[in-house]
DNA sequence: ACAGTAATAATTATCGATAATATATAAAGT
DNA sequence: ACTTTATATATTATCGATAATTATTACTGT
């Protein structure tokens, strides 16, 4: 039995994805340039779904596009990383000012994630902490049960960021981890916007 | 003299910017398919640049991808718009919670184009009103300094969800309007606080 | 040695053709 | 008449080649 060609995927958005996972694991390191003929031929696979795969990542802000010279991996200044952490406030504020979840419930959510955030943080396990870390903030946009505002909330490569943030400034995990615990209690004494509060305070470093 | 070929733009972008602007002005209608070949045709280009114009306004959003079918335009729910409406919500008020320009200065600029809305309004001239609010609440994110709030702001497709507002919703021109004023008001008393007040009132509505 | 210029190589941007897939139409069987 | 199957058509997905552009190297004159 020939066995080649089951995936329904088109050869577009595996060579999409494969690229975005070599950016996000830092396999391409920032600035790096990405060349369409050697990626094409590595994969196997003709320039146009590599082009294309590029353009959406080009896009969607992983990718930066120099005309007529390439593409290359986007470094993010310090100031685009302060800036991004502004907007992921803002929308994660507003997550919680219109939370359609119990904030009891929320609450439970966030403790279950912060547990697992604790150990990480102990084990000195940075990606580990960043994907807890993550869900903890995303379970805040959840909560207000709005589809675009996950969706803008995850299109600002937070993974990416926080990586930078936390490999490029002084700031340690044992120094952020304890104020993701008081917007827990906020929740807990059904008052959100004790946790708000607690939520801006958290952001104050950054 | 010669004249072809002085434009600097790369035809994927020129290709790009006419369908953008086909699809915001509405003369592609939603659900309308778009097929590469014809596009092509039309334009003098070959499938390529087309293809990559489309990849960018799918990802972008504005175009729905079926796989092996094609590609139309995307229609906009009331509830994606409602949603659409709590995000623009969220970063115009962190916006002016981060404002970085002098109040006074920015109610002077809101001020004018608020004339420009007026006009539009008096003339029941739909697409000039869309285009001042949109430059309007544009100039309150621009406030925050902060470019990264601004292109999340812009990749929400507003003057498409105005129009589709303005037009699917029972809200008239004259209505939204004098929402607008109060902004002002609160900048001109030098109060960012009761700006936000306003801005908050302004979008009760959608 | 060094700036400036021409020749070369590398890479992107664009092209049009072919293969794969889906839709529309026509023919055949129940 | 109504499915079902086969055929034809339309369109996307993919391909590899050529043109345009930029970067690199080699050369020349001072």
């Amino acid at each position: 039995m020939n066995t080649k060609r089951i995936n329904k995927e088109s050869l577009k958005e595996q060579v999409r994805n494969i690229l975005y996972d070599k950016i996000v694991s830092g396999e391409f390191s920032p600035n790096e340039r990405l060349k369409i003929i050697p990626i094409a031929n590595a994969l196997d696979v003709s320039q146009a779904p590599v082009r294309e795969a590029i353009q959406c990542l080009i896009t969607s802000g992983y990718l930066e596009h120099i005309p007529n010279v390439g593409v290359r991996v986007k470094e993010f200044t310090k100031a685009e990383i302060q800036e991004t952490y502004k907007v992921r406030e803002a929308l994660e504020v507003a997550s919680l000012k219109n939370c359609k979840e119990a904030p009891q419930v929320l609450a439970e959510k966030l403790e279950r994630v912060f547990i697992r955030m604790k150990s990480a943080c102990t084990d000195e396990n940075i990606n580990e902490y960043i994907m807890h870390n993550n869900t903890f903030h995303r379970c805040l946009v959840e909560a207000s049960k709005n589809k675009k505002m996950l969706d803008v909330w995850e299109s600002l490569h937070l993974p990416l960021y926080v990586k930078q943030t936390l490999t490029g400034l002084d700031i340690s995990l044992e120094q952020i981890l304890p104020l993701h615990e008081p917007i827990i209690t906020g929740l807990q004494n059904n008052c959100i916007e004790q946790a708000i509060e607690a939520l801006e305070a958290h952001y104050f470093f950054v």
